[in-house]
DNA sequence: TCTGGGGTCCTAGGACCC
DNA sequence: TCTGGGGTCCTAGGACCC
């Protein structure tokens, strides 16, 4: 049997902001999305106004006037630092641990005496240590510790900690019993919706279904779901994460866009970041990906989504190549006469760098110059701030910038910001 | 005026092969 | 008009996640 905990920390975004701005605990604070879009992350307070995740901003307008608002640009910078101390102490609770997203992890607890103890200093140890909040939940399968921990943040008599390893049968029932079966780890809107006709409204009527059924029915991603349900193990730890397979670049711009050289800038930018991020997993790639958009929110204007896909003479991580392709592409599918408000790029056919296969066609691979021109490039960079060295094709003015209208300080990672006590 | 960005896995269907 | 039975590989699209 195994024992699995879900640590996750509450509002995360929210939270990390918090840290370092008290004023904001107990106000009802948004952080939105790029260009400042849409919510992201919602305090307690905004919740409990009834404001839903993606929601866009421009909408809440009244609101925020009514309740006092505050809402944050995001901060990418400050929450990646804090999800660091946070995933660096909850290491020291496991040998096992599989960091899932910037604000949870997966720990293997097996073995460990004295479960919901061992929660609760996980709790307090992050508060004091860091100063964000989190709940833990714990179960045998992943699917279940999801669940667990969702039930930890809602219900307020588990403080924090709900843990279904050490919890008599007929508890788990009624709670599973309680809880919509659209809660669970990989029951999304449509799924929900299918069971929902079905007949299967709760977490433990889709646990207790026939299994054979709803496998032909809606495939293998379900099965495995409803025997972790019943607390079979059919989803592995995975504490490496394995390199990516593809890698997307993709920003709305902070206005619309319509010349082709303004479009180049954007696409050469982007493709310079995928490169970077290319090259920090060692690997390279053999296909390149473009794509631009109109507005599509914006009827009765003319809208235009185009996207080309090219192979490269052979796999790469050279930002010059990268780019010189990607710019071959976007003058095939760039048209005139439309307001375009995205641009983005992908890398595909990644494989490690240094495997070089077909060697026989390849015409030339990345030269040792080249490879370590791309290094130096990166570490310029990581020191002294991205995009501080960068092609000319990237261009200079670069007015298609995304707006970030209230950003808070990068606190924690820039010696000119951090916070002064007084 | 204003609607994010980045991933994974699975399946179905078509092309092609013997 | 009738028209096998596999297999593989690739792609597009759908569903999910945070």
């Amino acid at each position: 049997m195994s024992t699995i905990a879900l640590v996750d920390v509450n509002n995360f975004y929210v939270s990390a902001e918090r840290v370092f701005n008290p004023k904001l605990e107990g106000v009802p604070v948004v952080v939105l999305s790029n260009n400042d879009g849409c919510v992201v992350a919602r305090s307690q307070e905004i919740r409990a106004l009834g404001v839903t995740m993606g929601e866009p901003w421009f909408k809440l307008r009244d609101l925020v006037k009514e309740h006092g608002i505050v809402a944050l640009s995001s901060n990418y910078a400050l929450y990646a630092d804090i999800s660091n101390r946070v995933m660096t102490i909850l290491s020291d609770f496991s040998p096992r641990q599989e960091v899932y997203s910037i604000d949870e992890c997966f720990l293997d607890l097996e073995g460990i005496p004295d479960l919901t103890q061992t929660g609760q200093t996980i709790r307090q140890r992050i508060r004091k240590w860091v100063g964000v909040p989190v709940c833990v939940g714990i179960a045998p399968t992943k699917t279940l510790a999801k669940l667990a921990n969702h039930v930890a943040k809602k219900r307020s008599q588990y403080q924090g900690v709900c843990n279904f390893k050490e919890m008599p049968v007929e508890d788990i029932d009624q709670i599973l019993a309680s809880i919509e079966v659209g809660e669970v780890w990989g029951i999304g809107r449509k799924l929900n919706a299918h069971l929902q006709r079905g007949g299967i409204q709760t977490v433990k009527q889709l646990r207790d279904f026939d299994i054979l059924r709803l496998r032909r029915r809606f495939g293998v991603v379900m099965e495995r779901t409803v025997r972790e349900l019943r607390g079979e193990p059919c989803l592995e730890m995975a504490e490496v994460s394995p390199p990516k397979q593809q890698i997307i670049s993709s920003r709305t711009f902070g206005r619309y866009v319509t010349d082709l050289h303004e479009l180049e800038g954007a696409v050469s930018t982007y493709m310079s970041r995928a490169a970077e991020k290319l090259r920090r997993q060692a690997s390279v790639a053999a296909t390149a990906y473009v794509c631009i958009r109109t507005n599509p929110h914006k009827d009765g204007e003319p809208q235009y989504s185009p996207g080309m896909m090219i192979g490269l003479p052979h796999p790469t991580n050279d930002t010059r190549e990268l780019v010189q392709a990607v710019l071959t592409c976007l003058h095939r599918i760039y048209r005139d006469g439309f307001r375009y408000q995205k641009a983005g790029v992908m890398l595909s056919d990644i494989t490690p760098e240094g495997i070089s296969q077909g060697e026989l066609f390849a015409s030339q691979p990345v030269t040792p110059k080249a490879s370590k021109l791309m290094s130096t490039l990166d570490q310029i960079n990581r020191k002294m701030g991205e995009g501080v060295l960068k092609l000319a094709s990237d261009g200079v003015e670069q007015e298609w910038k995304m707006k970030r209208g209230n950003k808070s300080p990068a606190y924690t990672t820039r010696w000119d910001e951090l916070p002064i006590v007084r």
